[in-house]
DNA sequence: ATTAGCGCTAACCTTTTGTATAGTGCTAAT
DNA sequence: ATTAGCACTATACAAAAGGTTAGCGCTAAT
């Protein structure tokens, strides 16, 4: 038997572990994406909404919830004349950084081999 | 208004469609898993389906499907005395290689985090 | 002869996710 | 005075994803 292969056996078993816990967080259709509109600057809910295409209030409402139960997001109302709610990026969304990077690249690159097979 | 405000709101558009594109064919709770297990020499349906923890056997060949349609994977049947059936991850799985290695660190420090949170 | 493994698939059911519509109480603009 | 925007939530329903159970025809081992 082979040690590479081994030392790669062991490796994949921490790294589907790892992914698993990755995508328990982060994974499903709009999770990133909230978080790639917050980091732009969105703040206000409806801003979310219309930089999110497609998603609708119920389900934006129930992400924002998870994410900041998650620690990304913090939410934060603003008590006066008309009541304003602010929805904040946590510094411990940046740690996402790589995985968006990555994410965006490689769905880039995905898009322009789409593109020429047609 | 402040340049790079406005520059990082374009890359930001861009980022969402892209983030949208690379979701629509590795997102979901399964894929990158059964990738992972496939990268790692897994050839053989129950094998698979022994390294991906969880899943099913209806589950896993409707993955299985959609991940040789989308040119990740290769089935090949081996027609002889007992059928033997093997998957082969394709070359152009290998250019996931970032966003899972991207996705694994960040589950591992998130793991951690959580752990020591409690 | 029985059992276990292989590579699935069909049928059915539950859970998750999403959609559509309506409505609340407030303010600011027309 | 009406309309539009804000930040949602409730209700109801539909669609998609996933799980459970059973079973097929085959072979190799016990």
């Amino acid at each position: 038997m082979n040690e590479e292969i081994v030392l790669g056996s062991q490796e994949c078993v921490r790294s589907l572990a790892y992914v698993g816990d990755a995508l328990y967080v982060i994974g499903g259709k709009w999770k990133l994406r909230v978080i790639i509109a917050l980091r732009e600057g969105n703040k206000r809910f409806n801003e979310i909404q219309r930089a999110v295409e497609g998603i609708s209030a119920r389900v934006l409402s129930n992400e924002l919830k998870e994410l900041e139960m998650n620690g990304f997001v913090k939410r934060i109302v603003h008590t006066k004349a008309p009541v304003v709610v602010e929805y904040q990026v946590t510094s411990y969304a940046d740690t996402l950084k790589d995985v968006l990077h990555a994410l965006s690249d490689w769905g880039e690159m995905h898009r322009n081999k789409i593109r020429r097979e047609w």
